[in-house]
DNA sequence: ATACATGCAAAGAATTTGCAGCTTG
DNA sequence: CAAGCTGCAAATTCTTTGCATGTAT
């Protein structure tokens, strides 16, 4: 499965290198959309899953919300206020190797990890 | 809102405590609809959700797939194989004191985190 | 050419919600 | 009896998929 490079892509790539960090995929393709009007959301979901798989991107899975994408490459972690759901990055000194103090089953594959955080954000708490 | 102690919602508690660990609704559902046919769905994630909240039980929030309720009270973590779904429980020594290291957003409030892990699991890496 | 992509609409999975009737305190 | 709940079904939310057509290589 060799890929093409279609303008479609190009422009989810291109868009996520635009927005504020963390969009959601419905962000994007509003983004897109206003001088696209034609494109697809199926197109977005398709491309914004390539680009991450392919590394371009990042895949951000935000429990009890909508994944978020990132174009940032280094490290780092996430808030979520419960109660407006807004994500926003944290910053924390590297985990001193992790994935080396997991015990889990034997002979279980450890891949990769993520950390997030739940909390409520100045605006919120100020309500 | 004051609390009532319902029939369904003892069997929800009643079965977190007796089936296996991170269980799904789906799962608390199809258990006690064996004893009791005609209970709803809603009323499972009614009662999983009021429980999490007084703190019976605990939600954990697996990306990509659905919620998982766990009765122990001891921290642990979790790792999902990413081919057949599956989570387990994994080990990890205490990290100290997360919550004190992250930096957030100025005024941000930190509730909580999770981490989560994926991987492959045993029988998923000799298939 | 031909395999991969697209737009659109419909389907899916997980969870929430509206509501009339039933229960618990 | 009033505030909470329940069962049921429909609605929501996020994401994936089927398919006829389009397009990059």
């Amino acid at each position: 499965m060799k890929r093409r490079n279609t303008i479609q892509r190009n422009l989810v790539l291109e868009a996520i290198r635009t927005m504020k960090s963390h969009v959601t995929a419905e962000e994007v393709f509003e983004f897109i959309r206003k001088n696209h009007p034609h494109i697809g959301k199926g197109t977005i979901y398709r491309n914004l899953g390539i680009l991450a798989e392919e590394g371009e991107i990042r895949r951000v899975e935000i429990p009890d919300g909508p994944d978020r994408f990132d174009f940032t490459l280094k490290d780092h972690y996430h808030v979520r206020c419960i109660r407006c759901g807004e994500v926003f990055d944290v910053k924390m000194d590297a985990l001193s190797d992790l994935m080396s103090k997991v015990r889990g089953p034997r002979g279980m594959e450890f891949l990769d990890y993520d950390i997030s955080f739940k909390g409520i954000c100045p605006d919120c708490r100020t309500e």
